[in-house]
DNA sequence: CTATATTTGATTGTTTTTGACAAAATGTAA
DNA sequence: TTACATTTTGTCAAAAACAATCAAATATAG
């Protein structure tokens, strides 16, 4: 059977039943489970379906990145020890910009007695700022329902209005050549805006980050100060020879 | 059986009895007890279900985060059915400003298959949004901790970047002579240039704001159309005579 | 036709999922 | 409270599914 035919039956019969096994796919089309993975791998290259182990299902709109409770329970320890560290730079009645993101929300708590002012573009971030009393400010613009972000021009022209003394961004890759990255565009370009606010720059990013690359860059090693913690299979090296760097042991 | 399949299996499960034991899904979906905990567990991270003893429920915040706990319950049946008003003037592909409030808020819903976008200074209207996917803009500006709303120069000129073909506000008090009146100035400062922005004002207001008058003026009477509930006691014939009046009988 | 490139199915070792079981925790009834 | 039954958690080994590799089969080009 020729493969667009195959991969024509498949996507049909996912479209049909939500889901398929391999198994299903063998009998239905008589290929070699082989076959049938490299199609599965295939149709999820294009984006057409969702592997699971198993199978495959019908894609989901938003798996792109992961959801915000997904996120949160990764790592959080070494979050939190880089939350505490970058804090522990911030002086008392300075303003200062909080990323979106999980790393970032940590450091609300070491925040609170400071008198800081704090600008983000993280609607998750509010409920805790709130509680701790901290005066904030939010940028404006498309709420990223996902990820619960403020993205686009209106968040861009928002950023306008502020100055910040320190500016705390969370990345999802960071690279010797390629810079800091991460997937969405939209918020490369606030974050890289960000960057040009601030009079002192940081970046979190804990060792799972360190040498990955995501899509959109953000800005070169350089340009930032990055915190991040150690980890025996991680050479930071490299890194400390382009930028300052702040290893948080735990 | 896929994972993904049994998850569905399961939610759906519990969308329809609200609980759900171990034994239930196991007999369902013929996996182990182990399989299924493992599942439940996976679940709750995702913030899809509760986990019980000996089982699962539906999530309570779910339905608790739908309306807001404290206020939503004064009048909330008056609000829905000035909300349900308000909505029907919504045409499919509008653009428009929702304001902070609980009687917008119940606006929510009924927006959700109208394709609108909707711009709102309202933090608390966020999750519901999202939940109904209504592509949503957010002013920025200063966090107002304790109504969730965003206030101030920032708000204002956020809204330039705005214009909508109509408006909903909430206020504090209609009358006569003193027009719209809200207690912060801030907010009746946002809700004016709210009002210039669009093209058809509505402003939601149950019958206890009727005849009251509250700190700051927003604007006359008749710069936009008033929805309202009747009440026995309270005449509108006065604000009819000055502005198109919708009177929405329970 | 031959030579080359592509697709396919089988095999390998590795990873993930699963079900079973024991120990710990929790709920219940006396 | 104690005693008892049920549920949960954590661990482990078996089973299933996986990615990677390779050689045979098939298709394509010259």
């Amino acid at each position: 059977m020729l493969t667009p035919k195959r991969h024509q039956l498949i996507l049909d019969f996912i479209d049909k039943h939500n889901t398929v096994t391999i198994q299903d796919l063998v009998e239905l089309t008589d290929a070699s489970e082989s076959t049938i993975r490299r199609d599965l791998s295939e149709l999820e290259r294009l984006e057409k379906i969702e592997r699971v182990h198993g199978g495959a299902t019908l894609k989901h709109s938003k798996n792109q990145e992961l959801s915000f409770p997904e996120k949160a329970t990764k790592y959080i320890d070494e979050k939190k020890g880089i939350a505490k560290c970058a804090a522990s730079f911030v002086e008392p009645n300075e303003c200062i910009y909080l990323d979106a993101g999980t790393t970032t929300f940590e450091m609300i708590p070491y925040l609170a007695q400071q008198n800081v002012i704090v600008v983000t573009n993280g609607l998750t971030h509010l409920e805790a700022l709130g509680r701790y009393e901290i005066s904030t400010y939010l940028l404006g613009g498309f709420v990223k329902h996902n990820t619960r972000a403020l993205i686009g021009s209106g968040a861009i022209s928002s950023l306008n209005n502020y100055r910040f003394d320190k500016c705390f961004l969370g990345v999802n890759g960071v690279h010797e050549h390629y810079g800091y990255t991460t997937p969405d565009p939209e918020e490369a370009m606030i974050k890289r805006s960000v960057l040009e606010l601030a009079q002192q720059q940081f970046v979190l990013a804990d060792h799972t980050k360190l040498n990955t690359i995501s899509f959109a860059n953000i800005a070169d090693i350089h340009q930032a100060t990055m915190i991040t913690n150690e980890k025996v299979d991680v050479d930071v090296t490299p890194f400390q020879n382009k930028t300052s760097v702040k290893v948080v042991s735990l």
